[in-house]
Formats: structure tokens, C-alpha cells, sequence
RNA sequence: GGGCGAGUGGUGGAAUGGUAUACACGAUGGACUUAAAAUCCAUUGGCCUUUGGCUGUAAGGGUUCGACUCCCUUCUCGCCCACCA
């Protein structure tokens, strides 16, 4: 029935391209760079239609930039320690290193298929010595400046996964990874000191102006940075100052109590010998026992009490009551408020539970009357000071500054920049990841493995069972070893690094991956870096894109890097789902590529899932997408095909009257097409435009054939259609480049089109005639036509007098070589 | 509660101040066929008195010669953050 054999097609030019090392790269001076990277995998064995979505952008464009002729790195790698692989060991009492190296080998296979233009030869996967061993490499550089440090605290636990979690894997209070209820565990573990760049990770967030603006918006107020004031308050029976954080030090004179977080080390003190100290404790007690998730459920009843102290505003010289309260958090500022009812809602709420005093200090310009006690919410929004002594009348964001300066200079507060974000708890108790590289000895105390020791491999045959802790601390031939200073008998550390540790720098690595001297070659990372585009989801806008620029950050500090950002680039592809739901193999709505690969072959799964939605929008995965591109494709290949019998052209080519048109469309196609590669990433549209000349390519190709011979406008409309093609479908278009003529090498070596702007020219404008606003009439005028010939010409239109009807003509607009619009 | 985004035919979507619904899917009718599939052709927002006209981009208002597009109000949905003082 018909020709187009995609198996046999995208199976030949697979075998060429690797047999050609078509996509191999190197480092080039006489070229320009442009590296394009897809978030890498985690092995799991199969790819899904997300993995679709996201590698089939990142070819697009990589096979874009490489006709376009830079000098393109586009690599491959998986991200292959972490949890499944450790359930599928403790289910199936497999080796995990056996069985994530048979998922990559399944999976590569699948990436082959799709006919991704990757240059195989960088390919790295993170669970290989010698890609983990620069992981512990970064650490003890990070653990000798400092960085890296050991510390007990309350950390994020969670009981299913009986691991411990970052604050940035803590999901809505669950686990990232299996949803179950995160709780805090007193544990001493290794932090990663993030908070050391905090600021120059808010800072350069301006370099990247590229980057969808709600990525930028999450990592602010991940990091949050908030400026205000501390302000000293003296508990009246012990003197001690208790410094309180706020940004609205302009509501200090309506402070009518202050809290004091449970766990503040100064409540036991200054409770001490009252009548409420046992009250107290045992509040202290029942909260700590208490999982942040309940305590900070939106919904929940803050609860407190009053601790029997009064403290001094420092202002005013009021005594007003302590508290202590669930809803004040040790994490935050210094652990104390003063609580302003009438301005913040929470306080409004506790206040009113409590029967706790109320004074408007800032009066609203809607409702001047309003009186404090009569409010039924916190006032938060601007206005005018009251009730605030020698601030009276200013408005509040003047008296912002006013008060900060006042309390500075009598040094009763200080101006005080607080953030959010806390160091990277980032040590498991796991046996699929890289040991961290740390050895303790009851001497020499913690001390790091030495770099000509790295690496510490990962030892085989460990008992997985999945609790217990660390599987590490039971395998005794790794634990016990010699300290690197003294020699003495020493233990090793038995927890693993977090695998975002592993993501946070393998762009870097896929610049020089074979490298065994060092984590990278600083003249080849300098070249390729940083990534041009970077393509993944959304759901890494904080955790994996956050520790790369921090990593980014530490090794630029340390001179190995020039760049401060590693990303210029990022594209957020929006999900595939079924029915409006995430694909899960629990809900069993999963679509299987290989399935779909199967029936129509890859360069239809590609051209479908690029037509259905722009690339960051999530959409609704439906088969019949797929029949569509597949009867584009059969039409092009069809098209080409009956082009291939035509003749030459004579010598004296006649003009068939399709011509001008088609050239027209040919080259707004290149144009639409290029802009869309460059930037725009609008692949359906420019799907769509392909299709456009498809459509008119059609015709033409019947009249050529009624005549019996080729036109040079038809061949490089055919031409142009396959080229334009060839990023989104590369295996069809070098198959029919082949056929149009080329014999020799791969598509990518031909150069991209340029669009010639005099074939844009039109010698004959449609131009739309509104009477007020409304289109009435089109006329065909000359493009050269003044705008006093145009006017005349239009009023003498008779459709267009039908509608004036005599009536005064107040204004004629017009739009140059658009359209008239008359005003009557 | 805060932030960001979105709302357009039966469906995915196009148009970012100038012909609303490009391109496709689906549907209907026709050609081909013994038949079906495939392919090709035609129609396809709604309404009407149908060679024409009215109306129509969540709802209402505004700015403009002209608004899906800009501004205000309201509604709905999605995502992210959420006792951060």
C-alpha cells in the first residue's frame, strides 16, 4: 500500500549515526558551543512518555544547532544510585549494581530508538567508582573549607524509607519520594553549608533572565530573605534580653505580648521558681513530641500559654505579658516574637482565643473609624501611624525606616537580614550511594580520606534489609580501617550522600567524563560551559536546580570554574498525563512508548508528542495524536517520493503560476521554522507551519506532474520541507535527503536555510476595510500604493459605500499594509 | 492565607492591539471499493428571514478608530509556597 517503511528506515540510519560517531563532540575553537542538556535519568529500566517529551525538546534542538553549524554537546547519562534499585534488592534479593546496570542497558536501548542525537561516547552513570569518586573528592574539599560539617539536631525522618530527609525533600510534611509522614528525630548528621552562597543565590538569580519567571519566583522564596529589625526585650525579673525578629518593626507601640518558642533555651530560665513552671514544662514536653507536620497544619488550633514573665517594650516602657505558643518556630529569626494582634492575623487569632490586649497602631484610609476592638481581622496593609508616639501621622513604610534608625541609635534594636533557607542536611542511612569519604578515629577526631586513597568504593555484598540504619555499619571489613594521621585503628563513616549530591554537578562532568586526573578538565569545562539550554521538569525548580548553582558556586570560589551560573538557559516541559491523571503504573494508565514506537515508529512519537502542546504546558496524552502525525509524515514521504520520477527541468523553465506562492511559502516557512529553533521552542507551531507548506506543496507537485517535469521553486520548497523537518524527524528526512540527491553523510552536515527577504516581498496586498471597527471589506491593492491612493480607493470601493450610506466620514485609520478603518 | 499562571469550537490548540478559531483531531456527506480499512474531495462556533446578516474568546465594566490581547471588578480552575514574624 504504501513505502514508508519506518522500521527498516529508522533502524538504518540508527546503525549510521553510531557506526558514523555522527554526534561525537570535541572541543573546537573555530566553531561556537552550544551545549544542550536534558535532565538525566534515573535507570528504572523502561523510559516513559515523559522521558519522551523531555529528550525528544532536547534533540529538537540539539539536531537544530548542530545543522545550523555550531559546535553542539549534547550528552547522556543516568543518575543511578538512589532507592529503587536498594526495594528491588530488599524485594528480590537482587545485587543492586547488577540490577541498575541491566535497567541502563534496557534503557539505552530504548534512548537508541528514539533516534536521540546523543554523543554516546560521554556517556556516565553516578553509581561508577569513577564518576562517585570526584562526589567524595567535592566533599572533603568542602569538608576542609568548612562546608561540610557534622552536627546533631532535629532532623526530617521519614519512618518508611528510615532515612533521614532535606527540608527541601520534605513534600507538604511527606516524603519526596513514598508520601509517608515525615517526622523530626534528634540525630547527629552531615550538613552541607548552602547558607554560606545564600546571597549570591539570590543575587544571581538576575543573571538568569532566561529562565521562566516562576522557577525564579520559587527559589527566592525558598531562600527568603527578609529584612527587618531585632529588637531587645528585657524579662523583668531576670534582666535578660530576649531579641525578637520583625519586618514590621512599624507596629512596635501595637506589641501587646510577646512568644517565645517552646524550645527556646531561654524559657527554662526565666520560668524558673514561678507558679506556672510545671504548666510549662509539661507544654514544652507535649510539643516537642509533637511531628512538625500536625503542629503546622494551617487548620490546627495554635496552642499556648502564659509563662508567668512580663517583658519591657523597649518603646515605650510597657510591661506586657510572655507567652509561649506552637505557632512561634526556634528555626525562624531568634525564636521570640512580639505579637501584634491588630497587624497580623496569626497573632489576631491568638489574641482572640486568649483574651489577649489589642491596639491599632496603623489606621486604615478606607475605614478611619475603625477601633481595635471591633476588628474582625488583622489590618496588614499600608496606612497612617496612630497611637505610635513621635511616629504619629507618617505614613507606615516611612516609619519603617524612621523606627529602625530611632532604635539604632538607641541601641534598643538593630537592622537584621534573616532567610529562610537552612543548610542541606545531606548524609543517608543507605547503602545504594557514594560513602562519605570520612573517617573517624578517637585521636584525630573526624578526619578525611586522603585524595590519593578516593575512592572509598562502595563495598559489595552488604545486607540490604532496609532497617536498621546504615546497611554499611554492618559490613565490618569496610568500617574498620586505619586513620590516614596516626594510623591508629579507626571506623569509617557508614552513611551515604544524598543522590542530589551526584546531580548537582554532572553537566560538569559530561565535559571532560573520562577524565582520571581530576573531576574535570578545567580548559574543556571552560569551553563547554555553561549549558546554553537545559531542559526537565518543573518539579526540580528548587531541590536539583538550587544544589547545582550551589556546587556551581563552591567550585567557582575555589578557581576551577569561570562562570557563576550553570544553566543560561532553562525550559520547563509541562507533564504527559492520561485522563488528566500523572501516568502510574498504580493507577495502570500507563502509555508504553515502546508500544507506540512499535505501531508507528519514532519520528511519528516524536512529531506527536511536539505537536500536541507547547513544550511547557502539560497535556492530556491521546492516542489519535498519533495518527495525525503519522499521515503527515506518509504525505511528506509520499510527496518526495512522486518528486523523485519528475524529470529535470528544461533548460528554459516555464512558470507555472504556482510558483511566486509557493516560494512565498517556502521562505515565511524557513523564517516561522528558525525562529521557533532559536528560541521560541513553539514546536507546534512550527509543526503546524510545515504542515501549511505541505499543504500548498501538494498542488504544485500535481501540476508539475500534469507537466511532465520539475520546477526549481518546487525542489526548493521540497527541499526546505525536509530540512525544516529533519530536527523533529531525523530519521525520515535523512532517508529522503538521501533519495533528493545526497549521497554522501547525514543531514546535519547540510547547512540550515536562511530565508531570502525579497521572496517575502508581495507585490499585491490584501488589505481589510473596517467601517468603526467592524471588518466589512477586503480589497486587493498594489503594495507600493501611498496612503492617499489607498484611502481613495477604499472610499470608492462600492461594498464599502453600501456601508458608509452617506454618512460623514469623521477619521479614516490606517494600518500600513494591514488595513483601513473609517470612522463615520 | 500568599505568590504565579490559565479560562478561546465537540477536542488539542492558533492569533499578544488590527480578518477570532491557523494547523490538526473528531464528526458529517461524497468519490474509490463487492465490502471494509486506507486514501482523496467537500462541509464543520452558534443563530437568522442564508449570493446576505447578527452574534461569539469565563462574567461584568473601562481605555481605544479598533480588545482574545491593555486596565479594573467578580467567578472558576491549575501549580507552587505556606504559622518565615
Amino acid at each position: 500500500m504504501n513505502d514508508y517503511d519506518f522500521k527498516a528506515i529508522e533502524k538504518k540510519w540508527q546503525k549510521f549515526w553510531q557506526e558514523h560517531k555522527t554526534f561525537s563532540s570535541e572541543v573546537r575553537k573555530d566553531k561556537e558551543k552550544y551545549y544542550v542538556l536534558e535532565m538525566f535519568p534515573y535507570p528504572s529500566g523502561r523510559i516513559h512518555m515523559g522521558h519522551v517529551r523531555n529528550y525528544t525538546i532536547g534533540d529538537t534542538v540539539a539536531r537544530y544547532r548542530m545543522t545550523a553549524g555550531y559546535n553542539v554537546l549534547h550528552p547522556m547519562g543516568f543518575d543511578a544510585f538512589g532507592q529503587p534499585a536498594e526495594n528491588a534488592a530488599i524485594k528480590n534479593k537482587t545485587d543492586p549494581r547488577e540490577w541498575t546496570e541491566k535497567c541502563i542497558e534496557w534503557m539505552e536501548k530504548e534512548l537508541k530508538q528514539m533516534g536521540f542525537a546523543y554523543d554516546w561516547q560521554r556517556e556516565l552513570s553516578t553509581h561508577r567508582d569513577e564518576y562517585y569518586k570526584w562526589n567524595q573528592w567535592i566533599f572533603v574539599k568542602m569538608f576542609e573549607k568548612g562546608l561540610a560539617y557534622k552536627k546533631g539536631s532535629s532532623v526530617n525522618w521519614c519512618p518508611r524509607c528510615e532515612t533521614t530527609l532535606a527540608n527541601e525533600e520534605v513534600i507538604n510534611g511527606g516524603c519526596w519520594r513514598c508520601e509517608a509522614q515525615v517526622v523530626q528525630k534528634e540525630l547527629e548528621q552531615w550538613y552541607l553549608k548552602i547558607t554560606e552562597f545564600q546571597d549570591a543565590l539570590l543575587e544571581d538569580l538576575k543573571l538568569l533572565s532566561d529562565w521562566p519567571v516562576r522557577v525564579i519566583t520559587m527559589q527566592e522564596n525558598w531562600i527568603g530573605k527578609s529584612y527587618g529589625v531585632e529588637i531587645y526585650f528585657k524579662e523583668t525579673q531576670t534582666s535578660k534580653t530576649i531579641p525578637v525578629f520583625t519586618t514590621r518593626q512599624d507596629t512596635i507601640f501595637g506589641a501587646t505580648y510577646v512568644v517565645i518558642a517552646p524550645e527556646h533555651p531561654q524559657l527554662k530560665e526565666i520560668i524558673k521558681n514561678k507558679p506556672e513552671e510545671k504548666k510549662v514544662l509539661k507544654f514544652i514536653e507535649k510539643v516537642s513530641r509533637e511531628s512538625k507536620i500536625v503542629r503546622m497544619a494551617a487548620d490546627v488550633k495554635k496552642e499556648g500559654m502564659f509563662t508567668g514573665c512580663y517583658a519591657i517594650n523597649p518603646v515605650n516602657n510597657e510591661k506586657i505579658p510572655i507567652w509561649t505558643a506552637d505557632y512561634v518556630l526556634m528555626e525562624y529569626g531568634t525564636g521570640a516574637i512580639m505579637a501584634v494582634p491588630t497587624h497580623d492575623q496569626r497573632d489576631f487569632l491568638f489574641a482572640k482565643e486568649h483574651g489577649l490586649g489589642v491596639r491599632l497602631v496603623i489606621s486604615d484610609p478606607k475605614r478611619p473609624d475603625l477601633k481595635a476592638l471591633e476588628m474582625d481581622c488583622a489590618y496588614e496593609e499600608d496606612g497612617v501611624m496612630v497611637n505610635s508616639g513621635n511616629f504619629n501621622g507618617l505614613d507606615n513604610e516611612t516609619a519603617k525606616l524612621k523606627i529602625a534608625e530611632w532604635m539604632e541609635s538607641q541601641k534598643i534594636g538593630q537592622r537584621e537580614v534573616y532567610f529562610r533557607l537552612r543548610d542541606w542536611l545531606v548524609s543517608r542511612q543507605r547503602y545504594w550511594g557514594t560513602p562519605i569519604p570520612i573517617i573517624y578515629c578517637e585521636k584525630c577526631d573526624i578526619v578525611p580520606v586522603p585524595e590519593k586513597e578516593l575512592p572509598v568504593k562502595l563495598p559489595k555484598g552488604a545486607e540490604i534489609t532496609g532497617t536498621g540504619g546504615s546497611p554499611l555499619s554492618r559490613v565490618s571489613g569496610f568500617v574498620k580501617t586505619k586513620c590516614p594521621k596516626c594510623s591508629a585503628p579507626a571506623k569509617r563513616e557508614t552513611d551515604t550522600m544524598a543522590t542530589f549530591f551526584d546531580s548537582s554537578w554532572y553537566f560538569l562532568r559530561f565535559c571532560s567524563p573520562r577524565n582520571s586526573q581530576a573531576l574535570f578538565d578545567k580548559e574543556e569545562v571552560n569551553y563547554w560551559m555553561p549549558v546554553d539550554q537545559y531542559i526537565g521538569g518543573i518539579e526540580h525548580a528548587v531541590l536539583h536546580l538550587l544544589y547545582s548553582r550551589f556546587f556551581t558556586k563552591f567550585l567557582h570560589s575555589l578557581g576551577y570554574l569561570k562562570f557563576r551560573e550553570p544553566f543560561k538557559k532553562l525550559l520547563t516541559q509541562g507533564m504527559v498525563l492520561k485522563d488528566g491523571e500523572v501516568m502510574s503504573k498504580s493507577k495502570g494508565n500507563i502509555v508504553d512508548p515502546d508500544a507506540i514506537i512499535e505501531k508507528y515508529g519514532a519520528d511519528s512519537l516524536r512529531l506527536c508528542i511536539l505537536f500536541a502542546a507547547p513544550p511547557e504546558v502539560e497535556f492530556d496524552w491521546n492516542d489519535r495524536g498519533m495518527e495525525g502525525a503519522w499521515r503527515f509524515l506518509l504525505r511528506v514521504y509520499n510527496a518526495v517520493d512522486s518528486f523523485c520520477l519528475l524529470k529535470a527541468a528544461p533548460a528554459k523553465n516555464p512558470e507555472p503560476d504556482f510558483e511566486k506562492p509557493l516560494r512565498f511559502k517556502t521562505h515565511a516557512t524557513i523564517k516561522k521554522v528558525t525562529e521557533e529553533m532559536e528560541g521560541g521552542f513553539k514546536f507546534n507551531t512550527a509543526i503546524s507551519a510545515l504542515m501549511e507548506l505541505s499543504n500548498e506543496i501538494t498542488p504544485a507537485l500535481k501540476q508539475a506532474q500534469a507537466a511532465g517535469a520539475n520546477s526549481q521553486i518546487l525542489k526548493e520548497a521540497i527541499d526546505a520541507l525536509v530540512i525544516l523537518l529533519s530536527p523533529l524527524c531525523p530519521h525520515m528526512c535523512e532517508e529522503l535527503w538521501q533519495r533528493l540527491g545526497h549521497k554522501e553523510g547525514s543531514i546535519i552536515n547540510t547547512l540550515w536555510p536562511k530565508y531570502d527577504a525579497n521572496a517575502l516581498v508581495q507585490d499585491e496586498l490584501n488589505i481589510i476595510v473596517q467601517i468603526n471597527g467592524k471588518m466589512r471589506s477586503k480589497i486587493v491593492v498594489n503594495s507600493d500604493i501611498s496612503e492617499e491612493e489607498l484611502k481613495a480607493k477604499v472610499l470608492s470601493d462600492p461594498k464599502t459605500a453600501t456601508w458608509i450610506k452617506g454618512q460623514p466620514v469623521k477619521k479614516i485609520v490606517v494600518v500600513p499594509k494591514k488595513l483601513v478603518n473609517i470612522v463615520v
